[in-house]
DNA sequence: AATTAGCACTCAAAGGTTGAGAGTGCCAAC
DNA sequence: GTTGGCACTCTCAACCTTTGAGTGCTAATT
């Protein structure tokens, strides 16, 4: 039973035959659709010997045939062939792009929506943590009662907080203080700032009311965050949209597990061995550890958020997902990311100035 | 046909019963659980009349009743009484509240899933815009390619920007910028600052390289910003939890209709004379303009942001809803935001301080 | 030896029928 | 005014039947 040139046109037939129309495929309508000239007979014939081998699904006896895992993982890696994004494809990614990059915010958020209003699938954009240390302190004298912290961290974002005191301080303090810190609390991570520490700054410095912990417990949270990672999914409802959501049951679960943060967290994890391309990776899936994923796919691509920053955009759907379209819409996606947010290069003047500088909102 | 008491004494068995069991309650049921000492019969004259006066309605002639949005309304307004938060639900949202107050990230996003998850219900945030002016520029220099630029806002809260240039720039020209923007640039709304204004400015401080266009857009579009008001929603797949929402095709429309933030802030222009309380307003049903929203129901709360920014709480349902539960609950937790964010007071210690700062993340 | 026409068989999905049960409205009696 | 009783209505679930798409196998064809 060898796996012959034939049986993958008719493995492609039928998958992406079922990717269109959600419905198990007979041999009938492969015959006919094909081109392959070959009689329903014969395709009969060939199919029960790719379900044997373990590509194809069958509901029912008296039913067509469904791609299995195994055979969506076929497909992926040698069968489909790269979908070209028609002209007009890029056209509204680019305006999407532009359209963004003019405003200004490319935060994960909306991020998050472009990838979703451009593939219709529920989509996640995700930036891999990058622990940073602060680079620089400055604290601004409003008035006695109040200053800002100001930090740069390693990774190229400010960070600021406004702070009120109950009590007054000089703006000889302020400055101290400032001095302070950028000696003994740049370019060191977020354990090393012990209590201890913040004793002996306290006593260096001479504050007895507590602001030398203010501004710690700052740099500690600062730290803190810069480790976290960010994810965020957008689109949801789209999964709705899907036959294979008809059941609330099912929805409720892939929703419920998409809108928890750290489950998106996990996604940036998944091993590498699923990649495509350069940076699209797939996982069909029970290739998802995730429980709630089992019959559901991901399809994940990398971009470059500047600052060495490492992000990632993608989407979920089910298995019977059109996956050669997703992977050159994501790809594109990702790219035009890469690009506008590229540190060196502006796409045109000052626009990129202003993309880099982050932290602008929320 | 006059309003007696008793009506209303089985109208609100009826609505009780049938919020909690999402079936058409029939005069059987009641004459059991209602405790009035009424046959069925006489329940079934009574039930006749209130459908007749437009307060029931009858989903088909051998079913029983179902509370019509003017049943729900009078309700609303007079029949329920208040929910007493019991104790263990207090401490459950007190902690909930404390646990967020000291991670310090009090942000929109977490409103909304605190509210979510204390309700199960899905729910928003909102923040009504804040136009706000810059009172405070300062551009702290880093290296002869880069500086910072942090604005103070009337609003109290601080944004910044990194700027990188593609050319060199010392650090007097920014000192100069600095002045010139304090002086030319604070206490003015974002229509103020025009492209003749921007000219002047270039050419008082002899900048050829657009510096000052890239300082005023930042401007610009923080002003721009703090125009615009915040909105999330958080715990949507709440809904598929729901009888009512079983159906995907009305569960994907009201979801769609509330991811879209524009529409999540149209909310928080509703009218008023919905009020149930001092600070929770109901809106039943039809009594929402969206036509998406036409057999749901929204409650919103109030809260006090801090700044005397105006904040809102809310839960989207069925019009099936608890009203009374989720009205206690909401109004509770907008009460423990207000005091949370109230500038003045600080709960415990420093706390406070911390909370207050804003801008930290994303 | 590979292909195909033909046929018997299988099974899910759709439509129809029926009976049970919950509920109503109305009337006559209390 | 209230209630027991009864005829009536309508949904829902269970069951059956039919239909049709699809299969697997065999025998004939190329």
């Amino acid at each position: 039973m060898k796996f012959s040139d034939r049986k993958k046109r008719i493995l492609t037939a039928i998958i992406e035959n079922y990717i269109e129309s959600a419905e198990p495929v007979g041999s009938k309508t492969i015959s006919r659709t094909s081109g392959l000239g070959l009689s329903s007979a014969t395709i009969r014939n060939e199919m029960a010997e790719l379900t044997a081998m373990g590509y194809l699904e069958q509901p029912h006896t008296s039913a067509g045939r469904v791609p299995s895992p195994k055979g969506y993982r076929l497909y992926v890696n040698e069968l489909m062939r790269k979908y070209k994004l028609s002209l007009e494809e890029m056209q509204a990614i680019n305006y999407s792009l532009s359209q963004k990059a003019h405003q200004l915010d490319m935060l994960m958020g909306n991020i998050g929506r472009l990838a979703s209003q451009l593939t219709n699938y529920p989509a996640l954009a995700l930036a891999a943590p990058t622990p940073a240390t602060i680079q620089r302190f400055d604290l601004i004298y409003i008035d006695s009662n109040t200053f800002i912290i100001v930090a740069l961290l390693s990774n190229n974002t400010v960070k600021n907080k406004l702070i009120h005191l109950p009590f007054s301080v000089e703006q000889g303090m302020v400055q101290k203080l400032s001095t302070l810190f950028n000696v003994n609390l740049t370019g060191i991570t977020e354990d090393k700032i012990t209590n201890i520490l913040i004793d002996t700054l306290e006593r260096a410095s001479g504050d007895t009311m507590g602001l030398v912990s203010v501004i710690a417990g700052f740099a500690i949270e600062v730290l803190h965050k810069s480790q976290a990672g960010e994810a965020v999914i957008a689109g949801a409802p789209n999964l709705l949209r899907l036959p294979e959501f008809r059941d609330p049951e099912k929805a409720h679960r892939v929703m419920s597990y998409l809108s928890d943060i750290n489950h998106l967290l996990e996604l940036s994890e998944l091993k590498n061995e699923n990649r495509i391309s350069d940076n699209v990776k797939v996982y069909i899936g029970p290739e998802n550890i995730a429980e709630e994923l089992q019959d559901s796919s991901v399809v994940l691509a990398g971009y470059n958020a500047g600052d060495n920053m490492q992000g990632l955009i993608g989407v979920v759907g089910p298995t019977r997902m059109d996956y050669s379209r997703v992977a050159a819409k994501l790809s594109y996606i990702a790219e035009g990311l890469s690009l506008l947010l590229a540190s060196g290069e502006a796409p045109r003047g000052f626009d990129k100035l202003m993309i880099k500088g982050d932290d602008i909102d929320e």
